[in-house]
DNA sequence: CCAAAACATTTGCTTGCGCGAATATACGGT
DNA sequence: ACCGTATATTCGCGCAAGCAAATGTTTTGG
C-alpha cells in the first residue's frame, strides 16, 4: 500500500494528458505505451514521461513484456485513491477529449494487447 | 450547476492550503477568512488570494456579513465533484496538517460564527 | 553482430504558479 | 470626518512543470 499524499495525487490528475492515460488504464485495465500513444495522438516521449511520473508517484505499474511496456493502474492504492479514480472516470468518459482516445484506441490496428497465448 | 473541467478541479486541489482551507469548509459548513487564517496559521492575503481562486472556479461562494466575508462550498457543484471534496475530506481530515486545522479553530478565541441573534 | 522497433531520457526553453511584502478597499464605530 | 479591523489586490521574484527535439537504451529478429 503505497503512501500518496493528497497534494501529489492531485498534482497528477491536474495535467490532461496524465488524466486521459488513467482514464484509459481505468477502463482498458492494461495499456502499452504505444496503445496510450495512438490513443492520445500524442508523440511517445511525451507520454512516456507522464507515464514515468505515474509510476514515481506509486499510480501505476509498468510490466515488461518483449519490446513492449504495459501500464496498469497501481493495485496497491489506498481505497479513497481508488475511489478519486474511480468517480472521475465515471464522470468525464463520456465528453471529450476521452471519448475520442476510447475510440481512437478500438480503431487502433495490430495492438500488441491480449496475445494469442494467454 | 458550474461547470468545471476535471483539470481545473484538480489544479485547485493540488494545493495544501487550498485544500486545507475546503476540507475545514467542509466540515464546518462555513467560516470567514480570519477563522481559516487562524486555523492555517497563514498570513490573511495569502488565504484571500487562494479563497479567491476557489470562488472564480465556482467551488466556493462568499458572502458578505458587515465586516466579514463569509466562505462556503457552493452548493451548485456536479455530484462527482461533491463526492471526490466528500471522499478526500473523510481520508485526510484525521492526519496532518488538517487535524491540527480543526483543532487550532476549535481553540480561537472571540470566533465571528455562530452569532448571538440566530 | 547488426538493424529495426518500442520505450526512456536528456537538453534547452518557456510558462504558470505560489510566495512575501506592500498597498488598497470596505465597513463599522465614535 | 477619522480610525481600526477585516478583507482584497498588486508587484516582483524564484521555482517547478510542461513541451519539442534530439539522443540513448533495451529487446527481438536475421
Amino acid at each position: 500500500m503505497h503512501v500518496i499524499a493528497p497534494d501529489e495525487l492531485f498534482r497528477a490528475l491536474a495535467d490532461t494528458t496524465r488524466l486521459r492515460c488513467l482514464v484509459l488504464l481505468k477502463t482498458h485495465g492494461e495499456l502499452c505505451v504505444c496503445e496510450l500513444t495512438h490513443a492520445l495522438g500524442a508523440a511517445q516521449p511525451k507520454i512516456s514521461r507522464h507515464l514515468a511520473q505515474l509510476r514515481e508517484l506509486g499510480l501505476a505499474t509498468d510490466r515488461r513484456e518483449g519490446l513492449w511496456v504495459h501500464y496498469r493502474i497501481s493495485p496497491e492504492l489506498p481505497e479513497w485513491v481508488t475511489e478519486i479514480i474511480r468517480i472521475t472516470t465515471d464522470a468525464v468518459s463520456g465528453k471529450p477529449p476521452f471519448a475520442d482516445d476510447r475510440k481512437a484506441l478500438a480503431g487502433m490496428p495490430d495492438r500488441p494487447t491480449a496475445p494469442c497465448c494467454t
